[in-house]
DNA sequence: GTCTATAAAGAGATAGAC
DNA sequence: GTCTATCTCTTTATAGAC
């Protein structure tokens, strides 16, 4: 009883990828269907409102790989800060295809905003950092403290995404990654 | 004897207004005619190369902007690095209309690649990072490490702008610059 | 739930008058 | 150098058969 149509996480995985690469904008229909291999108008079928629905299912199944992968860890009491925040970078890393490939949370919140996609990735952003400051706090610092830098940590990973892209060097995520572990410990 | 028609820089500095908030792929000629009170044809008859040559002319506008205005006063050796990394501050806090607007080398390096304006982003984040290098030298940094910190604020810069725009917080950007300038100087 | 076919609007781009 | 008018292709989206 072979599934007859891939399933929506799947789906939603192929949808993520070219959403990521290409931007909201950059993402035409004919493109996500030549991805997924289901006709534009299968498409439509399982998203009734169209391109924005696409893009709201990419952000939710991204914000479920999220908190199951990085938040969820960072959040686990088993481990000691260094370790899970090790954890995670070993995770980001991987997510982002050593720097290869964009966060949604940039390319996604560029041009016209669509206001439930911005209050989605807001909140993902929010949980992030709340999970990093509950961390930085468990390591010992300030609560002013821990916010600034878990604050800076994820300005750096924008940035050190989008410097890769631009100068097209491999290594520049990695190598910011880890000296900005150096200063969140510091 | 007025002049019939807006000139190229005002025209150019027109057209980045629309880049980059909307990138390459959200900017349509239609509108690019509406913000510069030009028709399309008259666009086309002054790029005739069409929307790739409007954004290169784009990408030398802000590239002569950097220029005389960010790196040219970097390099200034008759005021010391601190005054010239604080001048810096200032002319970019303005220039991203303190962190509302976006980025060039964010948003035109997306999706598919022009590769002559990626060439030319290129160029202009090197040059700028060249400047910043040797003002830390000058500051009495290692050579690595001024490459080290030059980098790394480069990145601030540009995380900082991803962020404030996704989390849609005036004081992101000026307050991630601020923390940056202690860090550079520490 | 997927498909073929098609509609309607918008995109980038060009021709030719003034 | 700018304009009106138009072309062609692609876009988002829908109708209806299977």
């Amino acid at each position: 009883m072979a599934l007859p149509t891939i399933d929506d996480d799947s789906l939603a995985a192929s949808l993520f990828e070219v959403f990521r690469c290409r931007g909201y904008e950059g993402t035409s229909i004919s493109l996500l269907s030549e991805v997924t291999g289901l006709k534009k108008s299968s498409l439509y079928h399982r998203f009734p409102a169209g391109k924005d629905d696409m893009a709201k299912a990419v952000v939710l199944y991204v914000s479920s790989q999220l908190h199951t992968y990085i938040i969820g860890p960072l959040l686990n009491d088993k481990q000691v800060p260094e370790q899970r925040f090790n954890t995670m970078l070993t995770t980001i890393n991987s997510f982002y295809h050593e720097g290869k490939k964009n966060c949604l949370l940039n390319v996604l919140s560029l041009g016209e905003k669509k206001k439930e996609i911005s209050e989605l990735l807001n909140k993902d952003y929010s949980d992030w950092l709340d999970a990093l400051i509950k961390l930085a706090k468990d390591a010992g610092l300030s609560k002013k403290e821990a916010k600034i830098r878990s604050e800076h940590f994820l300005i750096a990973i924008q940035g050190a995404l989008v410097i890769q892209r631009l100068i097209n060097n491999s290594q520049t995520f990695q190598n910011a990654m880890e000296y900005e572990e150096k200063l969140f410990f510091k």
